[in-house]
DNA sequence: AGCACGCCGACT
DNA sequence: GTCGGCGTGCTC
């Protein structure tokens, strides 16, 4: 076995490939060895796409090679049976993101790369191909059209499911099942490349000269006619200059229609190419970029982290500075700066944040060179980005999570702009967090990963005290923008005193005279107000797990809203519904929680002539219909309530009231992360009111005004909060002391739920008991979820506080390889491993 | 996930 | 004696 390229170039052979296969399940995802046959070797190299035999059916699989080695120990080794050189093979880097993200996430190195590359790249399909084994004459034992399924397929040597179901429809299942079982059929699964869309383009090899020729009535080359019309010269005009698609000259030249075009091509006079088509969808029109003229600080700030970028080596760094402080000009500096040396830049930004407006600042700036990826783009807008920056038509990448994938060229900085926001984290497999993968990129490629955020996240902020991140501060704000009048309402006065509106006596007034005055205002709601916490109507408490320190929910039982009892979501405890106040003693302790649509209603009772705009999860679904809610708003509102995106991204000049319902809801979340947010949060949209020269008002409504966490919010101290939530945390053991592991068992149903959770419980116990007997843990469970029925199934959860590092992951590897194994039946239970969850 | 292998009961 | 149920375990 000695030949081909790789011999003669004098390297060690290397004819076997290490591959992943992109469908398998997690319990068999290994690195497989094949033999590479010595046609393939010069094509099968680490990152391209191959179809294997696997299984004892050697059926046909896609798989992605990830090594080559020279030497295999098994003889058994199955050969390579063809390589994918229509998909676009994956580099070295995104090759280690694969592998990492499997690692790390737990998932299967398919799964990763489905998230690396977009469907379009690299899509799985079903493809039904004939085994060669000949069909009898009279079709056998087959179902009536199976003979003609058979040998549509056998015509066209393979055929994608779609194709069949809609040839033959429902009926091509029996048919194929039939052909498969009897073996004239079999089915594979390969990935494709989605076709590229193209265009015509045409050129023409004719000179100036020869056109004021035919300007002059003559004939050139071997024309037939002469050209009469004056819409061919003038395409012809345009075209000595350079090839120019059929679309832009039908466009521009008045009276041309496709058949002349066609004419002129039959004549040779024109050549006919077809051209990739990259379809952008954000047309934004490039103005004159803003010239940057940054303050002394943000010079300050430049230079620091360009500092950062000349060393050769990677580096993390925290931009924090307050709301106005123009963390936005520094990013743009950098940007501008790494652009000039020839480098490629991603910047993420939180889903809620990727307006139009935000988009333009980079668009308008950058043109072309900008390519914008988020999850709202079609498959084929997605992979027409996506190529752009492959090939380095783009070298500045906007977009959100999956962003930071992006195969940008000389990569100099990922830019986690809203770093502390949870939509960073994936919720679904794989389940990864964007900062991860920024800071693997960013050491690969030895450049800048820049955490941006005037809250930065507990994590961050102690990385950068602790000097793993470099700390870039900003202090100042811009203008003569200041902080708007803060307002603490004490709810339970309100309560008290026999009101039950969810506008407090102060809110109503303050909104009536804005309204009078015709400036606008903004409420905030946070929804996650479904989860029920207990609070005392005289200390504003909520009753808390005694261990965590986190609110406790209270769950109804069987449908009966009073007999219900009150759960700790971190350790499982349950209790009743204490009668008295556990800090106080007070009897009067009462259940929250109220919808937007009450809110709206009080509203349009208050101010019966006022515009009153509603914006929730369900109105963003359309990103136009966004815009057009926030641009109705600025033109022609009056007051706009809505959740968390309306504290973001957007300058309301006519904004001089800002109220927060009811402040302590996402104080009282059943999670660790609680005061975070709620800082955050009340951070965030005080700065919305008054930003321009107009005094602005903030009322935060509170049923607890002396809660630390919203007075140090009130008054913008994010280092005052910092320091006492990190002692917290390290006292109760939570992030960034420890990590969290969440496990969700579910099952339809809900018997074969309990058996599932057993098992998973003694495989946990005989892990943590044996085997794995050195990882420290703690764990929690089993408990219900929060939501413990969601679409038909039922869900139960263990918690485990831990230290995530390569032994612990092997751990619940082995948990979930083991764990599925256990079960054989059709419905099994999923169990889903979520290391570091956003949220719970 | 598929798929083969293999060990038991029901049938010719 | 043989067919076929599905429990068990492997896949280069």
């Amino acid at each position: 076995m000695s030949h081909s390229a790789n011999d003669a170039a004098g390297g060690a052979s290397k004819s076997f490939a290490g591959v992943h296969l992109l469908d398998v399940p997690f319990a068999a995802d290994r690195m497989y060895d094949y033999y590479i046959p010595p046609d393939l070797r010069d094509t099968a190299v680490p990152g391209a796409f191959v179809v294997v035999p696997f299984g004892g059916g050697n059926r046909r699989q896609s798989a992605v090679v990830v090594e080559l080695h020279a030497d295999v120990e098994l003889k058994k080794a199955k050969p390579i049976l063809s390589v994918q050189t229509d998909v676009c093979p994956l580099n070295a880097e995104q090759l280690k993101i694969c592998r990492y993200m499997a690692e790390m996430t737990l998932c299967t190195v398919g799964d990763a790369l489905r998230a690396v590359v977009p469907s379009g790249a690299a899509k799985s399909v079903r493809i039904y191909r004939v085994t060669g084994k000949e069909l009898p004459f009279d079709g056998g034992e087959l179902p009536p059209g199976a003979l003609l399924t058979y040998e549509y397929i056998r015509e066209r040597g393979g055929v994608r499911d779609d194709l069949l179901l809609s040839r033959f429809g429902a009926q091509a299942e029996e048919s194929l099942g039939a052909l498969i079982t009897q073996g004239f059929i079999e089915l594979s699964r390969e990935t494709t490349d989605s076709s590229l869309r193209t265009e015509k383009v045409y050129s023409t090899e004719l000179t100036s000269d020869e056109l004021t020729q035919l300007r002059a009535g003559g004939r050139v080359r071997e024309m037939k006619r002469r050209l009469t019309l004056p819409s061919q010269l003038a395409v012809i005009d345009r075209l000595v200059g350079g090839e120019v698609s059929e679309r832009e000259l039908l466009e521009t030249i008045p009276g041309l229609t496709s058949s002349q075009l066609n004419t002129m091509t039959a004549n040779r006079i024109l050549t006919l190419d077809r051209r990739e088509v990259f379809r952008d969808p954000v047309a934004v029109t490039v103005t004159e970029p803003e010239k940057l003229t940054p303050n002394a600080e943000q010079t300050a700030a430049l230079r620091t982290l360009t500092e950062l970028t000349r060393d050769g080596k990677p580096h993390g760094a925290l931009l924090y500075g307050v709301t106005g402080s123009g963390k936005t000009t520094v990013i743009l500096g950098m940007i501008d700066e790494l652009t000039r040396r020839g480098m490629g830049v991603i910047v993420l930004l939180p889903e809620i944040a990727l307006t139009p407006q935000m988009l333009g600042v980079f668009c308008s700036r950058y043109g072309e060179r900008v390519a914008v990826m988020h999850s709202g783009l079609s498959a084929g807008e997605r992979y027409d980005a996506y190529i752009r920056v492959r090939r380095g038509l783009a070298d500045i990448v906007v977009g959100t999570r999956s962003a930071v994938f992006a195969p940008v060229k000389n990569l100099g900085m990922i830019v986690i702009d809203e770093e502390q926001e949870h939509t960073y984290k994936s919720d679904m497999t794989p389940k990864y967090h964007a900062r991860d993968i920024a800071r693997l990129r960013c050491a690969e490629n030895s450049a800048l990963m820049l955490l941006s955020s005037a809250t930065p996240s507990v994590e961050s902020f102690k990385k950068a005290k602790e000097g793993v991140y470099t700390l870039v501060r900003l202090r100042e704000r811009y203008g003569k923008a200041r902080l708007p009048q803060v307002t603490i309402a004490d709810m339970r006065l309100e309560a008290h005193g026999g009101n039950v509106s969810p506008l407090g006596n102060e809110l109503a007034q303050a909104l009536i005279e804005t309204d009078k005055r015709d400036e606008q205002s903004i409420l905030f709601l946070n929804r996650r107000g479904y989860n029920t916490f207990v609070s005392c109507v005289d200390c504003g408490q909520a009753v808390k797990c005694p261990s965590c320190s986190v609110a406790m929910t209270y769950h109804t039982k069987r449908g009966s809203y009073d007999s219900g009892e009150l759960v700790c979501h971190w350790c499982g405890r349950r209790m009743r519904l204490p009668e008295k106040c556990p800090s106080c003693s007070s009897g009067h302790l009462s259940r929250c929680g109220f919808g937007t649509q009450r809110v709206e209603q009080e509203l349009s009772t208050l101010l019966p002539d006022a515009k009153i705009m509603r914006m929730d999860a369900d109105t963003t679904s359309q990103k136009l219909a966004y815009d057009r809610l926030i641009g109705e708003f600025r033109e022609s509102g009056d007051v706009l309530l809505g959740t968390q995106m309306v504290t973001k991204g957007h300058d309301f000049p006519r904004v001089t009231l800002v109220g927060v319902l009811l402040a302590d809801m996402s104080l009282y979340l059943d999670d660790y992360r609680a005061n975070e947010r709620t800082f955050a949060l009340l951070t965030q949209v005080i700065g919305r009111a008054g930003r321009a020269d107009r005094a602005g008002r903030a009322i935060i409504q509170t049923n607890n005004p002396d809660n630390d966490i919203i007075r140090l919010a009130c008054a913008q101290d994010y280092d005052s909060f910092y320091e006492q939530e990190i002692l917290l945390r390290k006292l109760l053991t939570f992030p960034p002391f420890c990590d969290i592991v969440l496990l969700t068992v579910s099952h339809h149903d809900e018997r074969e739920l309990m058996i599932a959770v057993e098992h998973l419980a003694s495989l946990l116990k005989r892990s943590f008991g044996g085997e794995f007997s050195d990882v420290p843990q703690i764990t929690f469970g089993p408990f219900e979820a929060p939501v413990y029925k969601v679409d038909d199934r039922y869900r139960m959860r263990f918690v485990i506080k831990c230290r995530l590092n390569r032994r612990s992951r092997e751990l619940f590897a082995t948990v979930l390889r083991q764990f599925g194994q256990g079960f054989k039946t059709p419905k099994k239970p999923q169990l889903s491993i979520d290391l570091n969850p956003s949220n719970l």
